[in-house]
DNA sequence: TAGGCCATCTGGTCCT
DNA sequence: AGGACCAGATGGCCTA
């Protein structure tokens, strides 16, 4: 069976069969088999009908060497006929998109384990790729800013409607809502009451408060300033420019599903 | 129906 | 030669 034309969630076993599916499929199929005929590439072993013999091309004709004219040989490479060179190629893109699939496999993994450790609203939807990362980031960034002022060994940091308090004597989350500490025990199991991955950073000068797009100015952003994500939900860091340390208490301006954070 | 989010494919580049 | 990483492209699903 020819994989290049199957639909990824087929290659996969994840294809949720609908109605829709087969007219767009096909589609996309002609699309692609036009795609291969018109394009070339160094490693695909997709490319079959531009590769055939019928439309081949000394390469020297299309790209014609800048600066080397001859190349020395530097191996034995054994001669490969073109039905040869071609399952090559086809082995090694198959290859590399197991690869590719279980590398982004992996980083999903420690996308969901970052997104646990998390304290999040147990009513919210779960958060975006994006807005995990960032949500990480401003929460990091509170957490170290709080350490560098923690007082008597205790420590409150509060995003949101939650409050993250670590003492000598645990660890404990609690939420205005109520409902918060619930879930996060769940989540992280009866050992924890918060988690907190990150060991204490070096502490740094709190930058004035300015809006961030997260699309489209990404430029900008490390090292590491907070990065208020302009999503529905948006989290921010609120904190009057001369105060370098977050207020003991919430400043709630809580409406239209938007997350103050400190 | 448009837009957001996501998974996958793909080709390029760098490294071992 | 092959693996890791990256970014762009593509198409499916879902929601407002």
């Amino acid at each position: 069976m020819d994989r290049s034309i199957l639909h990824p969630k087929e290659v996969c076993g994840l294809h949720r069969g609908n109605g829709r599916y087969g007219e767009r499929e096909r589609n996309r199929k002609r699309k692609i088999q036009k795609h291969k005929f018109l394009s070339s590439s160094s490693d695909s072993g997709f490319d079959v009908s531009f590769e055939s013999p019928k439309h081949e091309i000394p390469p020297d004709t299309l790209f014609p060497p800048s600066k080397e004219v001859k190349r020395k040989k530097t191996r034995n490479t054994r001669c490969k006929s073109p039905t040869q060179v071609l399952r090559l190629k086809r082995n090694r893109r198959i290859k590399a998109n197991d690869r590719e699939r279980h590398r982004m496999h992996t980083l999903n993994d420690a996308l969901e384990r970052l997104r646990m450790a998390l304290p999040t609203f147990p009513e919210d939807t779960k958060l975006t790729k994006i807005e995990t990362l960032r949500f990480a980031h401003n929460y990091i960034w509170a957490l170290s800013q709080t350490l560098g002022n923690a007082d008597n060994g205790e420590i409150t940091v509060n995003v949101g409607n939650v409050t993250v308090s670590i003492t000598e004597n645990g660890n404990m989350i609690t939420s205005s809502t109520g409902s918060c500490a619930v879930a996060a025990q769940k989540r992280l199991g009866p050992q924890h009451t918060a988690g907190f991955p990150y060991p204490p950073q070096e502490r740094f000068v709190a930058p004035e408060w300015q809006e961030y797009d997260c699309y489209s100015d990404q430029s900008v952003s490390p090292p590491m300033q907070y990065q208020p994500c302009y999503d529905q939900r948006m989290y921010q860091i609120h904190r009057p420019q001369h105060q370098l340390t977050p207020p003991s208490h919430h400043h709630m301006s809580h409406h239209n599903n938007m997350y103050q954070c400190l």
